[in-house]
RNA sequence: GCGCGCUUAGCUCAGCGGUAGAGCAUCACCUUGACAUGGUGGGGGUCAGUGGUUCGAUCCCACUAGCGCGCACCA
C-alpha cells in the first residue's frame, strides 16, 4: 500500500466495477427499503446540494442494502418545463434565431436532442459521487411510459370533475408569455410611489379621491369602492364617477374590503387586473375589463391613445395627462410588494386568461389527513406545520402553461371550441362521435412541470399497471429533500399518491439543510459562489475556477466582486479530496439546521482522516499479512476486548443516528471510534504485544485477530458514508480476515448486538488510560523528551491498582515511556516529585535534574484551583437541605462520591505543594 | 401582520435538566519503525439579555434584543 491514500486512482475503477457487476439492483429478499430520487433537471448538473442529498440517500441505502433489506434506490431524471425551454432559448437567440421563427415541432425536437448531449452529465456525476441508485431502472419524466401516467392521471382527474378549465385572474409572466402558479411568485419589497387620483362625481360637483399604485390600470377600472360603515362616503353609495380619460361612468359601491383608515377610504376597483379586485367584481357582478395583452402592453379596450404602449409607457402617458387634467391629488413615496416570476425575474401581471386548474380542495383533506394521523411523518416533525398551514388555506392549482417544452394536455377542441378530454385524438373521437371530417386540434398549453413530478413516486414504478415493483416498493421508505419544496413537490405527492395508489407515497419526509457557502451565502450562479462537486473530488485550479464563475454570467458587473471573492475563498484553487471525504463532511454536516455552511476545512478534515484509515490499514496488514491469523488458540488482552467493546458502544450510536435520521451522529461515532480509539490507543497498544520480547504467541495472535477482525468491522461501519476507501481496503483485508463475500457493498452491516460489550475491560483499560495521560501530562508540562525514560514511584496504591498494575504494565511501559514503577510501601517517604493523580493513587515522578520546582508548583496550583473551585460549587449544593431532599438518591451518592474524591485530592495537592515549597526554600 | 427557526470557545457547529464538547485555528514540545494529511501536552466559554418554574437551568416557560426564513398583504 502507498504509504498516503490517493482516491483518483481507486474511485472510477471501483464504481465501474460495481455497476458492471449488477450490485445495485434490488436483491429481491428481504424487508423492502426503497427511495425515489428527487429528478433532477435533466439538462443541469448536479450543485452542492445534489451532492448532499444524494450522499444522504446513498447512505441511507447502503446502509439497509448491508442490513438485509431488498433496497431500491430508483433514478431519474426531470424535463424541467421552463426551465429548460429558456437554456435551449437561449442558445437559439445566441445563434440569432428565435423559437418562434423554427416553430414548435423544431423548437422541441431541438430541445430533445439538448436533452441527449446534457443529459449524461448529471448520470456521471452521480456515479462519481458513488450514488448505488438502480441504473437499470433509471426513467425521465417525458418517458413515453411516464407521459402516458400523466395523461391517464389528467383524464382521470378530468372525469371526476377535479380538472376544470377556465378563464380566471392567473399570475401572468409577460416575458415568458405563459401563466405560472402561485408558488412560482416571489414577492419583493421595493420603492414605488402612491398615486391619489381625482375622479370627478358624474351627477354632482367635486371628485372622489383613490389612491393607486398602478395608475396604468385605471383604465381598466370597473367601480369605486368604499366602506359601508364609512360616513364620510355612505351617501355617495349607488351613484358614480366619471373615469377620466376613458369617460366611463363607474358605480361607487359598499364592500367591506376596503380600509377606511387607509388613504381616503376609496378604492379603485379594476377587477381583470388585480387579485383583491377580482373578488370584488365577482361579488358586485362587475364587468371584467381586461387592458392588457400577453405581453402587457395595453389593448384595444382603452381609449386609441394609449393602445400598444406597454405597461411603463402607458403609466407615464396617464400621469402626465391626468395631471394635465388637474387630477392629480398627490404622489408619495410607497413601500410595495411586486410580484415576480420565480424564472424570468419580470414583473407578473394578474391576467385573465383561459388555464386549466385543479380542484385542489377534495384532494387536499384526506393528504393534511395523512400527515396528521402519522402515516407519513415529516423528520424533523416541525416541517408538518409548514405543511399542514399551507394546505389548509390551499388554492386552486393552476397546471396550464403557455410552453412548448412539456407535457401536452390531453385535450381536443373542435371547430366550435368545444373540447374533449381523452387519452387521444382517437378516443376523443370515439367517445364523444366526432366524425373524422371534423377537424380537432389539441390544445397548444403544456402541463406545470410539477404535475408530473406530483406522479413521481408511482409513475415510476409502473402505474397504473399493477407492477411488481409498483407492489414491492411503493410505498417508498423515505423521501429525502429540502424544505424549499414542500409545497412545490411533498405535498403534490402525497395528494396524488393518496388519490390514484389510496396510499402515501413515502411513510416519512427526511426534510435536510440547505447547503451554503462559508460566508452562510445562498450558492447561485449570479453571485458566483457555486462549487461543483466534482471540483471537490477532482481538484481545480485557480484560473480554472475562476473562468467557470465568470462565464456566462447574466449580470456581468458582477464579475470583478466574484473574482476577488473567488481569490479570497480559494487562492490555490481547490485541492483533489476525493468522494469519500467530500461524502463524510455532507454527513458530518447532515445536522437538523435548516442552514448548513459548508466549509472545505471540513472537507480537508476528512480527507485526514480517509488517510488516517488508510494507514491504520497500512498497520494491521503489516502485521497480519503472512501470518496465520484465527480465533483458534488466541489470547485476548485487556486491549483487545476494550476496543470490541468501543466497537459495539459506536454500533450501537450509529444504529440510533440511522433512525433518527442523524447522519452527523454516525458521522460523529466513526470518526471518533477510528482515530481516536482505534488509531490513538489500540493501535498503539497493540504494538506493547506484537513488539515485545516476551508476549507470548497466543496473545500476538488475539492482538492480530483482535487487529484485523476490528478493522474489517470498521470498515463495513464506515461503508454507507465512504464507499470507495472502504471497497479498497476491504479489498486488501477480506482474505486475512476471513470475510465472506466478494464485495463489502453487500457484507452484512456489523450489529451492535453481535460485538461483546466488555463491563470489565472498560474500568480497568480506563485506569491504563489515565495512568498514562498522568505521567504524559507530567511530561508535556514540564517538558520531558518523549524519549526519556521514567522512573515513577507509586504512593498510596489500593490492592486494586497494584493488581492493575501487575497486569498492564507492559501497556504503560510503552505508552507512557515509563520504567516499571516501584510501589511505595505505606508510610515510606518518597522522594520529592511531580504528581499524578489517579484516583488516591499517586502517580510520582522523581524531579531531581529533571523538574524545576517553580514549574510544578504552577502546575499544582493550577490544579488545586480547579479542585477546590469544584468543591467549593458541589459543597453549596449539598449544604442546601432541598437539594439533599428533593434530587434523586443517585445524584446525591455520585456528587457525596465526588466530594469526597475532591477532598483527597486537595489534601494530596497540599500536601506536594508543601513539600515542593520547602524544597526550592532549601 | 401571522408563523417558524437561530444566537454555545477566535471560526464552523454538536449537546440540552445534574461537574460545558468536537473539528479547525492558536501556543509548546516531538523527523518514535501506520500516518507530519502525523504524535503529545497546554490555553481559550458569566452557553444573547431579563424574569419565572425547579433542590438545581446552557437545556423547560415568558418576555426583550439581534439575525434569518416562510406565508399573507391596504388600494
Amino acid at each position: 500500500m502507498d504509504k498516503a491514500f490517493s482516491p483518483a486512482d481507486i474511485e472510477p475503477r471501483i464504481y465501474r466495477n460495481w455497476e458492471a457487476s449488477g450490485y445495485f439492483a434490488p436483491s429481491e429478499h428481504g424487508p423492502v427499503y426503497s427511495i425515489v430520487i428527487p429528478p433532477p433537471n435533466v439538462t443541469g448538473t448536479l450543485h452542492m446540494g445534489h451532492a448532499f442529498q444524494d450522499t444522504i440517500m446513498d447512505a441511507l441505502i447502503r446502509y439497509h442494502r448491508m442490513r438485509g433489506f431488498d433496497t431500491l434506490w430508483q433514478p431519474g431524471t426531470d424535463h424541467a418545463g421552463i426551465a429548460t425551454q429558456m437554456v435551449v432559448e437561449r442558445q437559439l437567440n445566441a445563434e440569432g434565431k428565435k423559437r418562434v421563427d423554427i416553430g414548435r415541432d423544431a423548437f422541441v425536437a431541438r430541445v430533445w436532442q439538448w436533452k441527449e448531449t446534457s443529459g449524461g452529465i448529471i448520470k456521471n456525476q452521480m456515479r462519481r459521487l458513488g450514488a448505488s441508485v438502480d441504473w437499470q431502472r433509471d426513467m425521465f419524466t417525458m418517458d413515453p411510459a411516464l407521459s402516458q401516467t400523466v395523461t391517464e392521471v389528467f383524464v382521470r382527474l378530468y372525469e371526476q370533475g377535479l380538472i376544470y378549465r377556465g378563464k380566471r385572474l392567473v399570475n401572468w409572466d409577460p416575458v415568458l408569455k405563459t401563466a405560472v402558479s402561485d408558488l412560482e411568485v416571489v414577492a419583493e419589497e421595493e420603492s414605488g410611489s402612491l398615486w391619489h387620483l381625482r375622479y370627478p362625481l358624474s351627477d354632482a360637483e367635486g371628485f372622489l379621491v383613490v389612491a393607486t399604485t398602478r395608475p396604468e390600470t385605471m383604465l381598466g377600472d370597473a367601480a369605486v369602492a368604499v366602506h359601508p360603515d364609512d360616513e364620510r362616503y355612505r351617501h355617495l353609495i349607488g351613484r358614480k364617477v366619471r373615469l377620466p380619460l376613458a369617460g366611463r361612468e363607474l358605480p361607487i359601491i359598499a364592500d367591506a374590503y376596503v380600509d377606511p383608515t387607509f388613504g381616503s377610504g376609496c378604492v379603485k376597483i379594476t377587477p381583470a387586473h388585480d387579485f383583491n379586485d377580482y373578488e370584488v367584481g365577482l361579488r358586485h357582478k362587475l364587468p371584467l375589463i381586461n387592458i392588457m395583452t400577453l405581453d402587457a402592453s395595453l389593448n384595444d379596450n382603452v381609449p386609441i391613445a394609449y393602445r400598444g404602449l406597454d405597461r411603463a409607457a402607458a403609466r407615464a402617458r396617464i400621469v402626465a395627462d391626468l395631471d394635465a387634467l388637474g387630477l392629480i391629488e398627490r404622489i408619495e413615496p410607497h413601500k410595495l410588494t411586486v410580484p415576480r416570476g420565480d424564472r424570468s425575474n419580470a414583473v407578473l401581471e394578474p391576467l385573465l386568461t383561459d388555464q386549466w386548474f385543479v380542484d385542489i380542495k377534495p384532494l387536499a383533506a384526506p393528504a393534511i389527513r395523512a400527515v396528521e394521523e402519522g402515516r407519513v411523518r415529516f423528520v424533523p416533525d416541525n416541517w408538518s406545520g409548514v405543511y399542514f398551514e399551507w394546505m389548509h388555506k390551499i388554492k386552486d392549482w393552476c397546471i396550464s402553461r403557455q410552453l412548448w417544452w412539456g407535457h401536452r394536455i390531453p385535450a381536443w377542441y373542435d371547430p366550435d371550441g368545444r373540447w374533449y378530454v381523452a387519452r387521444s385524438e382517437a378516443q376523443a373521437r370515439a367517445v364523444h362521435g366526432i366524425d373524422a371530417a371534423i377537424p380537432l386540434r389539441q390544445d397548444s398549453d403544456v402541463l406545470d412541470t410539477w404535475f408530473s413530478s406530483a406522479l413521481w413516486p408511482f409513475s415510476t414504478l409502473g402505474w397504473p399497471e399493477r407492477t411488481r415493483a409498483l407492489q414491492t416498493y411503493y410505498p417508498t421508505t423515505v423521501l429525502v429533500t429540502g424544505f424549499d419544496i414542500i409545497f412545490f413537490w411533498v405535498a403534490r405527492m402525497i395528494m396524488m399518491g393518496l388519490k390514484f395508489t389510496a396510499d402515501v407515497p413515502f411513510r416519512a419526509v427526511y426534510i435536510h439543510g440547505l447547503i451554503r457557502d462559508q460566508d452562510g451565502q445562498k450558492m447561485s450562479k449570479t453571485k458566483g459562489n457555486v462549487i461543483d462537486p466534482l471540483d471537490i473530488v477532482d481538484g481545480i485550479s485557480l484560473e480554472a475556477l475562476l473562468a467557470k464563475r465568470t462565464s456566462g454570467l447574466m449580470q456581468p458587473q458582477m464579475r470583478t466582486a466574484i473574482e476577488k471573492d473567488t481569490r479570497r475563498q480559494f487562492p490555490q484553487g481547490i485541492a483533489a479530496y476525493g468522494t469519500d471525504a467530500l461524502r463524510l463532511c455532507f454527513a458530518r454536516l447532515a445536522t437538523q439546521s435548516r442552514d448548513l455552511r459548508f466549509d472545505m476545512a471540513r472537507v480537508e478534515e476528512y480527507r485526514n482522516f480517509c488517510n488516517k484509515l488508510w494507514n491504520a490499514a497500512r498497520y494491521v496488514l503489516m502485521n497480519v499479512e503472512g501470518q496465520d491469523v484465527q480465533m483458534q488458540g488466541a489470547e485476548f488482552s485487556l486491549a483487545d476486548r476494550w476496543i470490541q467493546s468501543r466497537l459495539a458502544a459506536m454500533l450501537a450510536r450509529i444504529e440510533s443516528g440511522f433512525t433518527d435520521y442523524r447522519l452527523d451522529n454516525v458521522a460523529n461515532a466513526l470518526y471518533e471510534f477510528t482515530w481516536h480509539e482505534f488509531c490513538d490507543w489500540y493501535l498503539e497498544l497493540s504494538k506493547a504485544v506484537l513488539q515485545s520480547e516476551s508476549a507470548t504467541a497466543a496473545g500476538k495472535l488475539g492482538a492480530r485477530f483482535t487487529l484485523i477482525s476490528t478493522l474489517e468491522k470498521l470498515l463495513r461501519a464506515l461503508h454507507p458514508l465512504a464507499p470507495f476507501i472502504t471497497e479498497e481496503i476491504w479489498q486488501r483485508v477480506r482474505l486475512s480476515a476471513a470475510a465472506p463475500g466478494e464485495t463489502i457493498m453487500r457484507a452484512a452491516y456489523p450489529a451492535a448486538a453481535d460485538v461483546q460489550t466488555d463491563a470489565q475491560a472498560e474500568p480497568e483499560m480506563r485506569w491504563v488510560m489515565d495512568f498514562i495521560l498522568g505521567v504524559r501530562q507530567i511530561r508535556g508540562e514540564m517538558d520531558i523528551a518523549p524519549s526519556r525514560r521514567l522512573d515513577v514511584l507509586l504512593q498510596n496504591a489500593s490492592p486494586k491498582d497494584i493488581e492493575y498494575l501487575g497486569r498492564n504494565l507492559h501497556y504503560l511501559s510503552r505508552l507512557a515511556g515509563i520504567e516499571p514503577p516501584r510501589v511505595l510501601a505505606p508510610g515510606h517517604t518518597a522522594p520529592i516529585s511531580a504528581v499524578a493523580l489517579l484516583g488516591s493513587l499517586e502517580i510520582l515522578v522523581p524531579m531531581a535534574g529533571l523538574i524545576e520546582p517553580t514549574a510544578e508548583l504552577e502546575r499544582l496550583a493550577k490544579r488545586l484551583r480547579k479542585a477546590e473551585l469544584d468543591l467549593q460549587k458541589l459543597d453549596a449544593k449539598l449544604s442546601n437541605g432541598q437539594f439533599a431532599r428533593n434530587a434523586p438518591p443517585d445524584i446525591v451518592f455520585k456528587d457525596q462520591q465526588r466530594v469526597a474524591e475532591l477532598r483527597t485530592e486537595i489534601g494530596q495537592l497540599s500536601a506536594q505543594t508543601a513539600r515542593v515549597t520547602k524544597l526550592k526554600d532549601q
